[in-house]
DNA sequence: ACGATAAATTCTACGGTGTAGGTTTGACAA
DNA sequence: TTGTCAAACCTACACCGTAGAATTTATCGT
């Protein structure tokens, strides 16, 4: 009757790290709706309470989730380019790869706010060649929170569909919205790499512009 | 003893519009965290499982939700612009009105696919008028999910901070983040329309350029 | 070696949730 | 009058987040 527990007092190897990692785990397989805290616990092979010695409630545990996931974006970055435009596209990228490899978990990102330092870091290795490069500082100051508006809406849209990675673009009534049945060949790459960097590229070109119409600085 | 309460059988005049909208309400006060069958049912004066009557879930209460705060977006609209980018500003600012009217409700519309009829017919409208426009296909077929993209993704990000409304910036740290910290007087109206239409422009301006680029169709 | 202290874990319990399944009531057509 | 049906209610269940106390072990000054 008796099953395996732990006894109380002893170490489980608990931490905020491995109880984060545990969790994004869970979320990625069952989805964010099943997840719990029980669940999780069960998981760690653990009391549920336990865990909240290491991390304040479900929400705190939620923010460590998000951290965790956001440290993959920079994590192992040893080939980090040089000029403003091609770290943004890099860290674009990185930032949707850790997207299709967490879609459940991503909601989160896009939703809290994120001020954790590897959030904080990020931006600032952004701006700051932003601003070696010379551009006005009106537009390096709006740079960030437009970048990752368009990343987090997009990343969102492109996820939302089905439970892991990218969902179809759902079918639409053809004789309600003629033009846009029209245009449902040219979006058959919804969600494709190709379509990312066409979005990307129009961002960019959008501060760009601003930049060159502004003068330097 | 006996609390005040309805009689079976009689119609509590409870239609799927109804209960969404006071939903909505319940929602901008109470935040969507202290949502409930529950509470709604309360503050309709009715039992819980009346609502399930006409609508599936909760789930499916969600979607009620979104369609009805959408609905606003587009509604008495007899101002509507002529032009592809007037149409699209109108759009972009009457969708950033919604949101702030709804600072709690609108995290459901960027997470949620959106597939009603108001959420198609705007879309639709959107995409006619680029087309008679003469803008490239593939240009047209992408704007959509850019603007979007970009909007839910912005307003989130500027509507996460405070319960009600938009939130500050969150404070940064001047010695650990030099270049952020420089710029934080630039970010100062943030959540403005200013901002707003900056940012906006330089969406717009990024379709622009690449039609523009790609030659008229 | 020993007792005090602190830390990590578990146990118990409470109020809340979404919803499945069954029951009651009234309206209306035949 | 009777039969049918939709709308509303009632009961019950499994699950959730978490407050608070009990329990065990590790650590450290003496």
């Amino acid at each position: 009757m008796d099953v395996a527990r732990r006894t109380q007092g002893t170490s489980a190897g608990l931490d905020r790290e491995r109880i984060a990692a545990a969790a994004v785990v869970l979320v990625d397989r069952d989805g964010l709706e099943h997840f719990g805290v029980r669940r999780l616990a069960e998981e760690l092979g653990v009391d549920p309470m336990s865990i909240y010695h290491h991390i304040k409630g479900k929400a705190a545990l939620l923010d460590a989730m998000s951290e965790a996931v956001l440290a993959e974006v920079a994590a192992g970055a040893d080939d980090t380019p040089r000029g403003w435009e091609e770290i943004t596209r890099w860290t674009a990228h990185r930032y949707r790869e850790m997207a299709y490899r967490h879609p459940r978990v991503f909601p989160l990102l896009a939703t809290r706010a994120q001020t954790s330092p590897v959030a904080l870091a990020a931006l600032e290795r952004l701006v700051t060649a932003m601003r070696e490069a010379d551009l006005p500082d009106q537009v390096v100051a709006d740079a960030p929170l437009m970048l990752f508006g368009f990343l987090n809406g997009y990343l969102l849209a492109v996820l939302s569909g089905g439970p892991d990675g990218v969902g179809d673009m759902p079918a639409i009534d053809a004789t309600a919205y003629p033009t846009m049945a029209t245009l449902t060949p040219l979006q058959a790459g919804f969600g494709s790499v190709a379509e990312f960097d066409r979005m990307l590229d129009a961002v960019l070109g959008g501060i760009r512009n601003r930049a060159n119409r502004q003068g330097t600085r």
